[in-house]
DNA sequence: ATTTTAATAGTAATAGTTATTATTACTGAT
DNA sequence: ATCAGTAATAATAACTATTACTATTAAAAT
């Protein structure tokens, strides 16, 4: 599973740097377009090769389960998240596990619990205008 | 938000009587080819069509977030899933809320609440022979 | 230096989903 | 019951996100 990387080069370190340095959890093309402006000729495949091979490498997060679309966690820390239904950003919820996770597990014999996901759906203050 | 149907046609009735019978959570395909032996000349378009109608009304629910593909939940009351990283499959967890959302959303300033998903990922007892 | 391997840019192909179009079937109101 | 208006349909085209392919380039290993 843990697929190692056999060489850092160009492209992947800035894809990476840009992806720390960003915080919000951009998709690839999103990613794509920052990372052009350092490296114009990089391509959209090398973007989402590199962030699967670097989310396999444990470098990054995939996060499948926030939409239609893939996105990025420069953040490998156990973190939830809370999805904005209007916008669609995904925001982070720094908060410390508050779930029985022995508890649900049990509600399903047999399954073997390797991780867990939390997401708040709603909508974020830029766009209730709240902020 | 809420979008009302206008007529229940057989297609219509078919597809949500099979989507509640099956408790699988199917992705559209899974359910066309369930449908159609009901109904041998409906199309994948009908079926998609009245998954998101349906789930728009109320009906379903539509599970985003489980993957890659879409999946269609017949039942519409609270529930968390748990999702098999070797088949995909998606199975449900009857126990009730053990989150603090509180809590949670307190660590997003400004961001509005309106629902949340909990989701269990591993191996089911199929996959790890457990079961 | 030469060979081997990894990674790349560019592009084609695929998968899943949505939109379009011409047609058919309801649903009133006459 | 007929007609007008609308909703839903089957079939298919288009679209979007992602993955695979291919020839080339660049880095490591020999």
């Amino acid at each position: 599973m843990e697929h190692r990387l056999a060489r850092m080069t160009d492209q992947r370190k800035i894809i990476l740097e840009e992806l720390v340095r960003m915080r919000s959890h951009p998709t690839a093309d999103e990613l794509y377009a920052v990372v052009r402006r350092r490296l114009p000729s990089i391509s959209l495949g090398t973007v989402y090769r590199n962030l699967e091979v670097m989310s396999e490498a444990g470098l990054i997060q995939k996060l499948e389960h926030a939409g239609s679309k893939k996105r990025y966690d420069g953040c490998t820390e156990r973190h939830y998240h809370a999805r904005c239904v209007s916008c669609g950003t995904v925001h982070d919820i720094e908060a410390d596990t508050t779930l029985d996770l022995d508890r649900l597990s049990e509600a399903v014999p047999g399954f073997a619990v390797t991780d867990h996901r939390v997401e708040l759906i709603g909508t974020c203050s830029r766009c209730t205008g709240t902020g």
